[in-house]
DNA sequence: GAGAAGATTATCT
DNA sequence: GATAATCTTCTCC
């Protein structure tokens, strides 16, 4: 994938990686959904309050990885868009595994196949994905990369709210392919404790 | 230095 | 549907 891709606005480059694979050693994933983040102009976005050391690739240049753990046990991938200084990203919800099931099985003995990426932290946890690809180059010739799909047809891209955040419920920054079964279930909000 | 919340998921009722 | 698991990071004091 060219970096100038990337070198646009989250929520314009988020759509267009709808039917992209990321690819990390022998597993490969066809992107399904996504998300957008902006930075500084979006509340629920990791760099609405400033650079800090967690959240500082994504002032850097586009086309590299943002990985951060959550929840003390789940790891989710952005991917860095815009210029060098604009924090937007784009948050790999869900996709469906195209190569590399046996090793990504092996990963979570208990999904089936098509679990296996369903959802940020699963797609993480099937391709093996951790904070030690955290600012990785997938532009680069790295262990990570994204590459064209087939085409996704237009008409079965749908968007609406982000999942489980709790603030900018209302821009429609969720893009994913209808009819896809790897479609992450959870779309509601997250009004955890009270 | 302490406290709270979190871009989630698996499991139980 | 509700909740536990589990720990990093950020925000104050």
């Amino acid at each position: 994938m060219e970096r100038e891709f990337f070198d646009r606005d989250a929520e314009v480059v988020a759509p267009l990686l709808l039917g992209c694979v990321l690819s990390h050693g022998e597993v490969s994933v066809r992107l399904t959904e996504v998300e957008a983040y902006a930075g500084g102009r979006d509340a629920a976005s990791h760099a609405f309050r400033g650079r800090t050391a967690r959240n500082a690739v994504m002032f850097g240049p586009p086309g590299h990885t943002y990985v951060y753990f959550t929840y003390g046990m789940h790891f989710c991938v952005n991917l860095v868009c815009g210029p060098a200084g604009t924090p937007s990203a784009v948050l790999l919800r869900a996709g469906s595994v195209l190569s590399g099931s046996a090793v990504a099985s092996a990963r979570r003995p208990r999904s089936s196949v098509r679990d296996l990426a369903r959802g940020p932290a699963r797609l993480c946890q099937a391709l093996g994905i951790d904070r030690s690809l955290d600012g990785a180059d997938v532009c680069a010739d790295g262990p990570l990369r994204v590459s064209l799909g087939d085409p996704v047809d237009p008409s079965l891209v749908r968007c609406g709210p982000r999942t489980g955040i709790s603030s900018a419920t209302d821009t429609l920054w969720r893009f994913w392919i209808e009819g896809e079964p790897s479609v992450s279930p959870y779309r509601r909000h997250a009004p955890r404790s009270r």
